[in-house]
DNA sequence: GTCTATATGCGGATAGAC
DNA sequence: GTCTATCCGCATATAGAC
């Protein structure tokens, strides 16, 4: 890791715990291992260590989504059909990848919080943050979830109030443990139990049976 | 107000958009009307002005509670049966209230932000966000609804998922709709969309329908 | 309980030697 | 690309007059 790349590591790191304001240049220089006035050579101002984080992270993030079932609007009818060989295994295996993976992904979680601390302050923050964890979740899974019901794997129900029901106690159960380290699987049973309750509810095949 | 009222007051409102950090006691100062150095006859630090307001917004907070519907842990018998009265509607009412109080109450509101902000800093601060926002509200809905499960109310089912599945969305939206104070009328029909789904799947009324 | 004045330190950032 | 030295403004907080 060059020592670029280790001052936005180290950056983000902070920034998620105390914050933007909370951070001094010092703090970034010290974990970085360098003099706050050398941090100065690679990054022009303190916002722009920010800006490049904004800007980095949120191209992982939408690289990232696609690797573990979130591929963007196309593909939809093959994820849906993919999804339905699995049925209530499926789902929970779906529930559990997006759940870890913004859970501990060692990037994903970090930029998460330090969002959601910095969303208030800032209307462009705001809406990244919102886009990311709100608007494309919700709207991959109701698309997803439409073309499962039309494929049988569902039953016949409202796609965008499934997404609701299915995206929001992840979402819940992200900020609830996510400061809980030693409580993964207390955090994960609870992810079953809600996944499980969600299949019970929708899928044909838990239905019929 | 007093002036020592009106400096909880400002500073909420500065604590809950910039931060604790990234709000000066001159920012405090300059909003309630007087110098600095005046703020200083009432509260001995700006620490003390923030721990007040916590210890202050949480007593509030249960306070207010009781008074729409989340009356701790007695009564629960009582509420079940006044809330069975009202069947889907009455469900509509209470997510109607829940939402909206956490949503624009002027002290909820921004206390909810402002613990968003800062409990990744502090584990104490987290600790009271944690309880308000996550377990207080999932227990008392999981013994309302374990209550209203045995008044035949609702369907058999698990009470503490029905809770997730409840409150989770509700959640959620707080956190969609925080910042988009003119579109109130969308989140109130995602919220309703919801609610109704919610009313569909356990609501015995609407079962038998 | 408000003001002015002030102490003291830390913040972000730059200059220039090596 | 790292360091030392330095600038300057703003931060929290105090002293003391009115």
């Amino acid at each position: 890791m060059t020592t670029k790349e280790k001052i936005i590591d180290e950056a983000l790191t902070l920034f998620s715990t105390k914050g933007y304001q909370g951070t001094s240049v010092k703090n970034i220089a010290d974990a970085v291992g360098i003099k706050d006035s050398s941090l100065y050579k690679h990054y022009k101002s303190k916002k722009e260590i920010f800006d490049t984080i904004v800007l980095e992270m949120s191209m992982r993030m939408e690289g990232m989504s696609r690797g573990l079932g979130l591929p963007g609007e196309e593909n939809m009818e093959k994820a849906a059909f993919g999804y339905g060989q699995l049925t209530a295994e499926g789902l929970w295996e779906l529930s559990k990848n997006i759940y870890l993976y913004y859970l501990r992904d060692e990037f994903a979680a970090r930029f998460r919080r330090m969002l959601t601390i910095e969303q208030f302050r800032d209307r462009e923050i705001y809406e990244v943050y919102r886009k990311i964890f709100m608007e494309d979740s919700i709207t991959y899974q109701t698309q997803l979830f439409g073309e499962m019901i039309r494929q049988s794997i569902f039953i016949e129900a409202n796609p965008a109030a499934m997404a609701v029901n299915f995206y929001a106690p992840v979402y819940f159960l992200l900020n609830k443990y996510d400061q809980e380290w030693g409580r993964e699987d207390e955090a994960l049973a609870e992810l079953k139990q809600h996944v499980e309750e969600f299949g019970r509810i929708y899928l044909k095949r838990d239905r019929d049976a």
